[in-house]
DNA sequence: AGTATATATCTTGTGGACAATAATGTATAC
DNA sequence: GTATACATTATTGTCCACAAGATATATACT
């Protein structure tokens, strides 16, 4: 009797093979393993890694991530309800997979940034002058450096993304609140998928969104808080409308 | 496959003994328990029957849910992304809390809504004319509604609400795509919280927001979506303030 | 008494067993 | 050869046991 046997040794707790952390190791603390699902999974589908429309099957996810399937469950519905990954609509099972990238759904994603960014920079905007004329100095340096890398004949599409993303953050991270910064970490990255898929294909029109920038620059120095709203809602709307282009031409993943 | 002979190993299984659905009972069906522990616990928070600032204990939800810890487990994660609850920040141990009602988060919150609000305004005011005509048509329905209901010498409130909802939703609904409508019906119900610890206090000033809306569907008549926006932003933007100034009387729930 | 330490208790975090359901494959009847 | 019933497997959903951390309580010592 086998069963029996085994749940017999499992009561009697043999506890066998302690994964208790040994001496210098740097081992995998307890109590963190739902995070470390969840941000390496968004990593995997953000990266690509994980082609858009394909299969989930939790087991497979926990085996790689070497935990067991609880966490990574946890972390599957986090990520359905942030939208990174969508429920194949079975009632009382849910299928899930990872959301395909079509334009329409580029469209609206970078809206809904645009707005929120929008919204933070109404904030950044109404900063006491001399913070704002700090903020205005950094985005300068993060806009340079964006026209730096871009002169490069072989631009590293990562740099790119890394000057570009950290003006948007500093915008973000100084005129928004709680709220509205942890709306903006979750949709954000979401745009990130489509810019990594189809970067190779923006870098040329990139210096159209740089010079973007610089109107959003003069307009968090003029405090006007209209002004740098739609600045930064222009600068999303034209980056969708570039994107766009590109779908059309190469197609869209993982939508069949 | 070890996987595979582990499983049949396991499948002596004599079992049995079972919880097994009888005939006619309309027993809770296998494969929803975590949508009910979220819908529930959500309704709990926004109804107020576990009180802003209260320390949340997921045994005790559990049994109160009739079900095991694993599905209230992750609600509780998936409310806490949403904002309805947040973790005491320990590290690796989350102590949740239900997020205190604040004048300061009221005012994010609320901004948020109508910049949602308002970027689905915009989708709205550019459908064709005669959808346009079709939605106004139910807005003035829906605002004579609230109107007629104000003019009761005794306005329940919850009929306020609802009919006030049914206006923002109807908006919502025919102007957003998918992302911004799991968007608005994730952060909606935590105006409904204000609305609800404070509503007898606010009646009063109610008819300037149904003034409000009539601009509203004047904006979407016309199909000028910056109108529209606008306009929405500012009926959630008031709202706030007559919101705050009650707080202010009242003081705020939860936050100590 | 007051503080510090040990102990008990409560709560959360994870793994894994099992149950339920869907998908797939196979055999059988015709 | 095809279609239907049946068996098998793959995968998700729930529960429970136990471990790890906190918090509260009791005890010892000065």
């Amino acid at each position: 009797m086998p069963a029996k046997a085994a749940r017999a040794a499992n009561r009697t707790n043999v506890a066998s093979t302690k994964p208790s952390a040994r001496s210098g190791e740097a081992v995998d603390e307890h109590g963190n393993s739902l995070r470390k699902a969840f941000y390496e999974i968004r990593e995997l589908i953000v990266h690509g890694r994980i082609s858009p429309g394909s299969w989930i099957v939790e087991a497979d996810l926990a085996r790689r991530l070497a935990m067991s399937r609880t966490p990574v469950r946890s972390a599957l519905h986090l990520l359905q309800r942030e939208g990174y990954v969508l429920e194949h609509t079975n009632v009382r099972k849910s299928r899930m997979v990872v959301s395909p990238l079509t334009r329409e759904d580029a469209g609206e994603l970078y809206s809904i940034i645009g707005h929120v960014e929008g919204l933070a920079g109404r904030g950044t905007a109404r900063l006491p002058k001399q913070r704002r004329m700090e903020i205005a100095g950094q985005l300068k340096s993060l806009n340079r450096q964006l026209r730096a890398i871009l002169q490069d004949k072989t631009p590293a599409a990562g740099a790119i993304f890394d000057a570009d993303h950290n003006f948007h953050r500093l915008i973000i991270e100084s005129g928004a609140g709680p709220r509205l910064r942890a709306l903006h970490a979750s949709i954000e990255p979401q745009a990130e998928r489509y810019w990594r898929l189809y970067a190779s294909s923006i870098l040329n029109d990139l210096h159209l969104s740089v010079a973007e920038h610089d109107a959003i620059i003069d307009a968090v120095v003029a405090g006007d808080p209209d002004r740098v709203e739609k600045t930064l809602q222009t600068n999303w709307e034209n980056g969708c409308a570039r994107l766009a282009h590109v779908i059309e031409m190469y197609g869209e993943r993982g939508s069949w």
